[in-house]
DNA sequence: CGTGCAGTTGAGCAAATTCAACGCTTGTGG
DNA sequence: CCACAAGCGTTGAATTTGCTCAACTGCACG
């Protein structure tokens, strides 16, 4: 099931990054560093970008496509923690080991740049460093209110869920879904049939529209918003 | 049901608390410039110790007691974040305002210092913002783990509860527990039957023994791991 | 001694999972 | 080009899990 056809990223930079001293003085909001800094990589669909346990030397911020950071419980579920849409920055970890496996959910592009390089600016630019700490923080908001979500019911989550790619992609109420059911099941801790259902009942009761499987067009807002309680 | 004794905190410090420079630099782990700086406040059981939304101008660090963190959903229930024992720092926000409420579980002693402090100490000096950033990071870490407590069973929520607070505890196999069952049903997304209920199981099948109702000794810890799954 | 609170236990119910079948699309090989 | 397998998504039926409602116990406190 997970990385069928996982291409293994075989080349993944060793080649050490430059930093662009001056880039970092911009005022660009703090993941601009990364990709000021960083190399773009191409991954396919299913790639791993990097495995829970594996030395975490690398920060990632996607620049097309779609990330899914998981981890894999000891019964076999699997526990996806976050997507991560372009602009969003992931890998990020606190340790010297990534806590979380990384994979393409799309064919994507992610700008990839070596954790030192970016401490090292830090260590001699406070507004850097404080930047790495913002994104720690908003991070660390984004895993609070993924505690919220796993406490309510099946409907409220996947309306949330809505509700939040919605706001996230920005074109209005329409979503266009990067990942599979399972994907969004595994991320609402639920089952694909009760994502499937819960979907198709929306649909019934007129406050989303399903046009295709992946194509979500929220009719009635605030529906979904008095059901994400 | 919240708060039904609460003592609000009446003499919440508007002093100013005055920073001893010096501290800072004994390479003491992060958590102790709290202490170093702050004043210790005593507050009683059930006493609001910060309130959401409210202004996050203090940060904060349990000496004696224990706190809960939590937050009131709209649909009126209660979702605990975290709690909080001697030695751990919590009020730690990322905006300018609290985005959980707290709480004194026990009586309880807290250290507590002005944030604009500690931010002025840790812009000029890096190990100090390092060590804040460091808090802030093995806070992720936490709501991580909670987010997989989350979506497990009753029985291996409990579990791995147990195993948590013994952990925390330090003192062998047996746990003192300074919360009540609404209290853990709350942090850990189930009712107090529930809880109640899985105990009354753990017991039965001897992975645990419950001489009082808040004390509770680990009589097969390795049963519990494997519920912890 | 009664009152109130915390915790336990039971019975019935609702929600979500499991198991199973089926439709649709896509890609592959004969 | 068609046949067919594989993957994804949907739907139905049976089952399980945890919740709701309710009663009851033990204990502390006035």
């Amino acid at each position: 099931m997970l990385t069928p056809t996982a291409v293994r990223s075989a080349s993944f930079p060793r080649n050490a990054v430059q930093p662009h001293r001056k880039a970092v003085h911009t005022g660009h909001p703090a993941a601009d560093i990364i990709e000021l800094m960083g190399t773009v990589m191409p991954f396919t669909r299913n790639a791993e970008i990097y495995g829970e346990n594996e030395p975490a030397d690398y920060l990632y911020k996607v620049i097309s496509g779609a990330v899914r950071t998981y981890k894999v419980l000891v019964d076999g579920r699997r526990q996806i923690g976050a997507f991560h849409l372009p602009g969003d920055v992931f890998g990020f970890e606190t340790g010297d080991e990534h806590t979380f496996s990384a994979e393409a959910i799309t064919d994507c592009r992610v700008a990839v740049v070596k954790r030192n390089a970016v401490m090292a600016v830090a260590a001699r630019d406070t507004e850097v460093a404080r930047q790495m700490w913002e994104i720690t923080a908003c991070e660390l908001r984004r895993v609070q209110e993924h505690v919220l979500l796993l406490v309510k019911s099946a409907q409220e989550r996947v309306a949330t869920f809505l509700l939040e790619m919605a706001k996230r992609a920005a074109n209005g109420a329409a979503v266009e879904l990067a990942m599979s059911r399972q994907d969004i099941a595994d991320y609402l801790g639920l089952t694909i049939e009760t994502v499937s259902r819960t979907l198709s009942h929306l649909e019934k009761t007129a406050a989303i529209e399903v046009p295709t499987s992946r194509r979500i067009v929220l009719r009635n807002q605030s529906a979904l918003n008095r059901l994400n309680s």
